[in-house]
DNA sequence: TGAATAACCAAGCAAGCGCTTGGGGTGACT
DNA sequence: AGTCACCCCAAGCGCTTGCTTGGTTATTCA
């Protein structure tokens, strides 16, 4: 009964099938390609920094074929945000499956949540983090509700842990906490460092355990 | 032996004795309404989005009549995330020097930074935290200098938390999981709710407690 | 009272922006 | 063989951007 976390296979086999269930759009494809792309700039240079003619050159092909792909700048933004959490949320599942103790399953959602902001994921996710503010109000509102359906995971954890003693402070506040916390390691993890993202997951589980019921 | 806040009195006090100094621009001179005008727009609508234009409408001038003050818009930007860092490293020290206990001055570590993302710095400092990216390299030098001399205050009451028991975790990774988990409040909480800075400052210090060392 | 300095206006320039237009090539399927 | 979708190019339009220029008015202080 030891805590498991996603392999690489698993990820790798749940892409595959959001793929297949036309999800996702392969990154292999030209469309694939470009929201790839985007993502990698709009996370390193900003949306608004990011031109037209940046993200066209940087795929190989003219600023207005662009427009042939997608209509506008914003959609772009639109689609890898949602690509992101939509493969997120499979993950999520799937993890929280594999996992049978409160305990497990809140370090689980801890690990996805640093894995999806520092792995393969990095660049979709890093744009929906800090570049929400780019997104037009309808858009806004479109992925609110996607990320309400992937919150609720934590919600249920978290309330769980609480009525068993683990956490002693409201679970609304405490996952706005954690939230904050995880986002933030974007501005200083370095992936190949003496810190594994599994020390940092469980390091933060510590963090928020009530050490009284964590003795095991 | 209670923890004791900064009172507003405090930090007005502590405002006037900086502009006395000339570290800080008066709020109530041109320059100093047009940094309050300009941290106010660059958080609501980001530093890219808000043009000179809308600047200067917002102050009541011509947009030229902008660069009378300042060379350039970058050097607005710079100067709103600067007096922010400077007013808040007073403000830290003096809640230092009011509280005695390492577990005091935690709080009041924490509750400062509640304070300056909510109250009166809110439009200032929010800039500094979202809109880094804006900067140039050579001003994020800058910033990064005045940052390293306020988290020193954080890291020294951290390391001596730690030695005394009452936290578990490396401090320099406490440090940046806090610093997360606070900064990310901009993003949900509501000053006029029902949940006070004072207890949201107390719950997140009872987070990070170790239990064990805490029921006083 | 006179001179310096600070605060501002009116007009506009050069560059960069998102996006449009009209067309051409290519491979897949019927 | 024909056609239809897909993918892309070349050129540029209309607009917004940060910032400049040359000059005017208000304020301060010797």
């Amino acid at each position: 009964m030891a805590f498991v976390a996603l392999t690489q296979h698993d990820n790798e086999q749940i892409l595959s099938q959001l793929i297949d269930e036309s999800i996702i759009v392969d990154p292999q494809s030209p469309k694939g390609r470009l929201l790839g792309t985007a993502a990698t700039l709009f996370r390193d240079r900003g949306f608004d920094k990011t031109t037209v003619r940046d993200l066209a050159k940087a795929i190989g092909i003219q600023s207005g074929s662009l427009f042939h792909h997608y209509p506008n700048k914003q959609e772009i933004l639109k689609q890898v945000m949602q690509q992101a959490i939509l493969l997120n949320i499979r993950r999520v599942e799937m993890a929280l499956s594999l996992n049978h103790t409160i305990k497990d399953k809140l370090l689980a959602l801890i690990l996805c949540e640093f894995q999806a902001l520092i792995l393969d994921t990095s660049a979709h996710i890093s744009v929906l983090v800090f570049e929400w503010r780019a997104l037009n109000e309808e858009n806004q509102t479109i992925m609110l509700e996607l990320r309400d359906e992937y919150e609720q995971y934590w919600i249920d954890i978290l309330a769980q842990a609480q009525q068993q003693g683990m956490i002693n402070i409201d679970h609304y506040i405490l996952r706005r906490l954690l939230n904050g916390a995880i986002n933030w390691s974007l501005n200083w993890y370095k992936p190949n460092g003496d810190l594994s993202l599994k020390q940092l997951a469980n390091m933060t589980l510590q963090m928020v355990l009530n050490n009284h019921a964590t003795t095991k």
